[in-house]
DNA sequence: TATTGTTATACTCTATAACTATA
DNA sequence: TATAGTTATAGAGTATAACAATA
């Protein structure tokens, strides 16, 4: 019978599916309405923050070398992004978005109101919570360990599944 | 400009993010384990929960009808589903899997270990929270809303740190 | 020789529109 | 007429393998 976890367990993987079913609904609303694909928009909005070269954005999307070309082929054909020449080796080429590429990702960013949307139902002091819930889910240190014991050290493990 | 949302909202929303890469990476991941696409694989899941016509897997999977069809086709073609007519409309075919369909989609479930592996980090405590703040985040109404005020007030506010 | 980016190929997913067989 | 499912079509993403230019 493959033992489920327990039913606690369960219920948040349950209700994380369901954030990550919205999280792509929106990402994919908000990508359409500026004609982009998801994958466009992610890259786009890569290359926003910083400009690379195409085998870096590869290893950024988690996919093949091959793929970024198309991608960033559509892209430069709608005047979005521009491909550079990198001076230090000519193998390489730099992917830059073009003004209206940045003018472009930055209305994305705006409309992934999913930011606020579901968030603003939380008070500050539960989206502080919900922060460190999630730092800690995910093994991410917190920022600032100003004191050397950050709180939940090894004392209070507990787990509750097979 | 467009102003950005406050910086403890922004840092929960990239949050968020990553739990929903990883929760795709290893969803796709576990698909590939039973050689199934993720598209392959959440409609073989869904079958498993219950047998349902075409036209409704559609709506679960929030996508065209002629989708389907292929889906189930490349799935009925491995033997994993059948399609059977519908005894009160001919028009409708049921799609079902079969033992072997469901046997993959147990053992799908469980490589899904998403479940265990990240939550596994937190104690019984923390998850409990982690469940409240997702149920609120996103709207859903606890299930037993026994006592008037359902708890979530500002009594058990519990931080663990910070 | 190794690396960067591209091309060629094949498969899957996706939406749209037209078709069929039922209702 | 309306509905369920399919087919046909086209575009996009994906991985693999082979290739050119450069290192």
């Amino acid at each position: 019978m493959t033992a489920r976890p327990d039913p606690l367990t369960v219920e948040v993987v349950d209700l994380i599916g369901t954030v990550v079913a919205r999280y792509h609904e929106e990402y994919e609303r908000a990508a359409a309405e500026h004609s982009l694909t998801g994958a466009q928009a992610r890259l786009l909005r890569l290359l926003a923050m910083e400009p690379m070269p195409m085998r870096k954005l590869a290893q950024c999307l988690k996919c093949e070398p091959s793929n970024v070309t198309g991608i960033v082929d559509r892209l430069e054909s709608r005047g979005l992004v521009e491909r550079r020449p990198d001076p230090a080796d000519r193998r390489v080429k730099l992917a830059v978005p073009t003004d209206e590429g940045r003018a472009t990702a930055d209305r994305l960013r705006t409309s992934l109101d999913f930011a606020r949307q579901p968030l603003g139902r939380l008070t500050v002091a539960e989206r502080t919570l919900l922060k460190q819930l999630l730092q800690r889910m995910l093994g991410v240190e917190p920022e600032v360990p100003k004191a050397p014991g950050t709180g939940r050290e090894a004392g209070e493990r507990r787990r509750s599944e097979g």
